[in-house]
This record gives structure tokens, C-alpha cells and sequence, in this order.
DNA sequence: AAATTCCACAACCGCACTCTC
DNA sequence: TGAGAGTGCGGTTGTGGAATT
């Protein structure tokens, strides 16, 4: 049994032996690194290499602990670290890589020489930050539509290969057209269902719009291609590029943006907060080979999934079509993480977070995502800030700026859902998913999805 | 001049992956 | 095959200095 404890820059980690007394190990240092401190590990290094962190600690004397070492030397004291600011070619290709990779900082400094993946995210949120406050766009015009046309230009080629395909025992979903959506009753595992709701207090949510691809032979498991809505919001930046997300947000930091975001509360499709903004990520993952992708980030993944996508690409007969699935179901039968059994890998949003290379595989587009977000009820109270971006308000620029997304948004017709449409009496299976209203009500409440606060 | 806010940076923390035994 | 150590990664927090009020 280890326990913790710190106080004034030091951790002192005891260990309890079999008798009982507890024996004091060592006292770690904590908070800045001392000149001389540095210079011992610059001599550990040089002796004897990188690596090996926690032998650091035991050998060369240096109060800190390995992964503290690890990040001095990588961060600080590495010779090859180039210092001071970025420099225009590096910001721009930093907007280019983030365009490219989303928050994957490491990924991000090994296209970059001599700058840290720790520098790169400082810059970026330091940016974000600004550029939020300002209410600018995250990236210039020339990346943001560059990234679109390329993610366009897959969701085209992705469709096609939708068109091809023959039906299984699953329905084709057509996101521009919204039809043929395949709700079945998630009483039964086995069943393809949408969502899936678990009861977390918030911010935990786990609410999820799974979207899967599937290949030809539908029993084939392992074959199986998973990606969520979410992808369609990519990273965080990549969700701010689209003016809708950006209108989002930036009504949601309105002080009076009390009640929720898209319209409702009760909509709840998107959780939203200004803390847990700078989480939001990309989403995604491929067959259960890739499920460790989902969470990793190594370039081994990378280079795999670069092989898939274009084999993907290559093979017009993969045909892989959209289906809508019971998360836990097929997220298990791929061997990706559930949020039955793990956090892991979900935004703030409740929405799971994708490996990048997957974004780029990923047939939703902001056109789809726009597309799913009218399959949904839209007639739910809205709060302040909405409502005045329906109404052309002059004075309110930022419902001004965007006031052309949202409108489309909300004005939406109210859409009535078939009774197959309808999700199960959560007393009957014990999922607390429930709409408000008939199924010919125009008035459909989600009222117990997430909302923003 | 003092107080407050903003900003950039360094470091820590928790989680997950890989490797070895 | 499972456990544990080592490591990497991304998110968050803490801090000091600059800018602003």
C-alpha cells in the first residue's frame, strides 16, 4: 500500500510494511526545477542515456520523481529543443497540423523540430483562448476550407459507396435525405438502436450517437467500422471552425446562456461548457484491431490506419455503409471501450473521442451532422439567447453573425416520429431515455439528455 | 501606486499503452 | 495470461510577469 502526501513542493511517499510501520521511502521534490537540479540530470543523461526515468531518482540522487525527470528533459533540457517564440512558419504550420490532427499535441511536435508537444498546446490554448474572446474564427479561411473541401470530398466518394451497396439486415442511413433511419427497440441488445444513455451526474455524459460504417459481410465483427457523431465536430478547433459550433459557443458563454445549447436543454445533442471545451476531440474508430486506436495515439496506429484508409480508398467494393447501432453492443463486438466500462475517450459531451486518421475516414460531414441534428426534436423550449437568434435581432451581432445557421436550425419543421421511432419505456428496460409527447406530437421534450450550464 | 486581469509557460495529474517477467 | 513497471499523452493547474484599470 503507497500513500501520498505533499506539501510545500514535496511528496513524501511512504510504504507500509508487513508490520505495520510505516517506512518513508523518499520525499520527492515538486514545483520548479532548480539550475542545479538540472545539471544532475543533464550529467544522468549524458552517463547514461534516455529512459529509464524512475532509475534517475535512485541513481543520480535527484529528488523527482521519473515522470517528472521525463518532462524536464523533454520539455527543458533536451539539446536539440529549439527556444523562444514561435515563429510564423511554425504558427501556421501549427493551424495547419491542428487542422490535420486535432489535439494530438505529440503527434503535432514530431512534425515540428525542436518545439514540445507541452509548447504547442500552451500556444494553442493560449490562443483559443484569445481567439474565442474575441470571437474570431480558430483558423484561417484558406485551412478551414481547404479541411472542408478535403472532408467533402470523402463524404462524396463515402456516399457513393453507400448508393452501391445492398441492404442488409440493417437499413441504409441517408443523412441528407434523413431517411431510412433505423431506431430499433434497444431492449434487445442484439437490436441496432441510437443512443445510449447512462445516468451520469453531469459532466459525465455518456450520451452517445454512434454511427457505424459496416462492410460488406455484416457477420463479420471484427470487420466492423464505428464512428459517432462526434467526429463530425472533430476537435475542439475543428468544431469552432464550423460557424454553427462557433454560433454554439458562442451563445453558450453568453451570460444569459443559462439553459442549454442548440435550442434546448432538453434537446441536449450537445453539452457544451467553456471548461470542457478545450476537450473536445475527434471521435472515432475502426475495426477491433484499431479499437486501441481509439484511445492511442502512436504512430504505429497511425501508419495502420493510413493502410486502411487507402485500401478504403482503393476498394470500391468495401462498400461500406452507415448503420445506427446499439453503442455498447457493437462497440463491444469491436472491441472499443463502452462507456459501461470506461471514461476513457469521452469528450465532455459524452461523445467519444476519435483517432484522427479517423476523422479523415469519417463519411459525416458538418452537412450530416447538420442533417442528424434535424432528425431530432426541435420544438423544445429554447432559451434567451436562441430565441433572438431566430428573430434577426439587429443588436445582437453574434446572432447576427450567425443567426443564418441557427435560424436554419430551429426552423426547422417540428418532425414527428413513428412509433419505431420511439424510444423504450425506460421501466421496461431500464434505460432512462424518455421523450415528452406523443409520437405525433410536434412537441417532443428529450428531457433527460445533457444540458449546458 | 495599488489592484486586478491577462498571458505565457512550467509542471503536475490521471489515464492508458507497451513491455517484461 | 496477468501483473507491474515504465512511459507517453492530453488535460489541468499553478505561478510569475506584463498589461490594464
Amino acid at each position: 500500500m503507497m500513500a501520498s502526501s505533499s506539501s510545500h513542493g514535496e511528496t513524501t511517499t511512504t510504504r507500509s510494511s508487513g508490520g505495520g510501520a510505516a517506512e518513508e521511502v523518499v520525499a520527492l521534490k515538486k514545483g520548479p526545477w532548480t539550475s542545479a537540479e538540472d545539471a544532475i540530470l543533464i550529467d544522468y543523461v549524458r552517463k547514461h542515456g534516455e529512459g529509464n526515468w524512475n532509475a534517475v531518482q535512485r541513481n543520480s540522487g535527484l529528488q523527482r520523481c521519473g515522470k517528472s525527470c521525463r518532462l524536464r528533459w523533454a520539455n527543458h533540457l533536451r539539446p536539440d529543443l529549439k527556444k523562444g517564440a514561435f515563429t510564423p512558419d511554425e504558427e501556421r504550420l501549427i493551424l495547419e497540423l491542428h487542422a490535420k490532427f486535432g489535439n494530438k499535441w505529440a503527434r503535432m511536435a514530431a512534425q515540428m523540430q525542436g518545439r514540445t508537444d507541452n509548447e504547442i498546446k500552451n500556444y494553442w490554448n493560449t490562443r483559443m483562448k484569445r481567439h474565442q474572446r474575441a470571437g474570431l474564427a480558430i483558423y484561417p479561411t484558406h485551412i478551414q476550407s481547404g479541411h472542408r473541401q478535403h472532408r467533402l470530398q470523402r463524404h462524396r466518394k463515402q456516399q457513393q459507396h453507400a448508393m452501391k451497396s445492398t441492404t442488409s439486415h440493417t437499413q441504409m442511413l441517408d443523412f441528407q435525405n434523413q431517411t431510412a433511419i433505423n431506431f430499433n427497440n434497444p431492449s434487445s441488445q442484439s437490436q441496432p438502436f441510437l443512443f445510449t444513455t447512462h445516468q451520469v451526474p453531469i459532466p459525465s455524459h455518456h450520451h452517445q450517437f454512434n454511427f457505424f460504417t459496416e462492410q460488406k459481410n455484416a457477420n463479420d465483427q471484427q470487420s466492423c467500422d464505428q464512428t459517432s457523431l462526434s467526429s463530425a465536430a472533430a476537435s475542439h478547433s475543428l468544431f469552432l471552425a464550423n460557424p454553427l459550433h462557433q454560433a454554439l459557443e458562442l451563445k453558450n458563454n453568453e451570460p444569459d446562456s443559462s439553459a442549454g445549447i442548440i435550442g434546448s436543454s432538453d434537446f441536449g445533442l450537445v453539452h457544451l461548457s467553456g471548461s470542457h471545451m478545450s476537450s473536445m476531440q475527434s471521435v472515432g474508430c475502426d475495426d477491433h484491431r484499431l479499437s486501441k486506436a481509439n484511445v492511442s495515439s502512436g504512430m504505429l496506429d497511425d501508419v495502420y490506419l493510413n493502410a486502411v484508409e487507402l485500401g478504403n480508398e482503393k476498394d470500391d467494393s468495401s462498400n461500406q455503409r452507415l448503420l445506427l447501432m446499439p453503442a455498447s453492443k457493437k462497440m463491444k463486438d469491436c472491441g472499443v471501450t463502452t462507456p459501461e466500462n470506461s471514461n476513457s475517450g469521452l469528450t465532455s459531451i459524452g461523445m467519444r473521442v476519435e483517432e484522427p486518421a479517423v476523422v479523415e475516414m469519417n463519411p459525416l460531414d458538418d452537412d450530416e451532422l447538420t442533417s442528424l441534428l434535424y432528425s431530432f426534436p426541435s420544438a423544445s423550449p429554447t432559451p434567451q439567447w436562441y430565441r433572438r437568434g431566430t428573430t434577426n435581432n439587429d443588436n445582437d451581432s453574434s446572432g447576427d453573425a450567425y443567426g443564418g445557421v441557427v435560424l436554419d436550425l430551429i426552423h426547422r419543421p417540428a418532425m414527428t416520429l413513428p412509433d419505431h421511432l420511439m424510444p423504450p419505456d425506460p421501466a421496461a428496460n431500464g434505460q432512462d431515455l424518455s421523450l415528452e409527447g406523443s409520437p405525433t406530437s410536434t412537441l417532443m421534450l428529450w428531457h433527460n439528455l445533457p444540458t449546458i450550464y
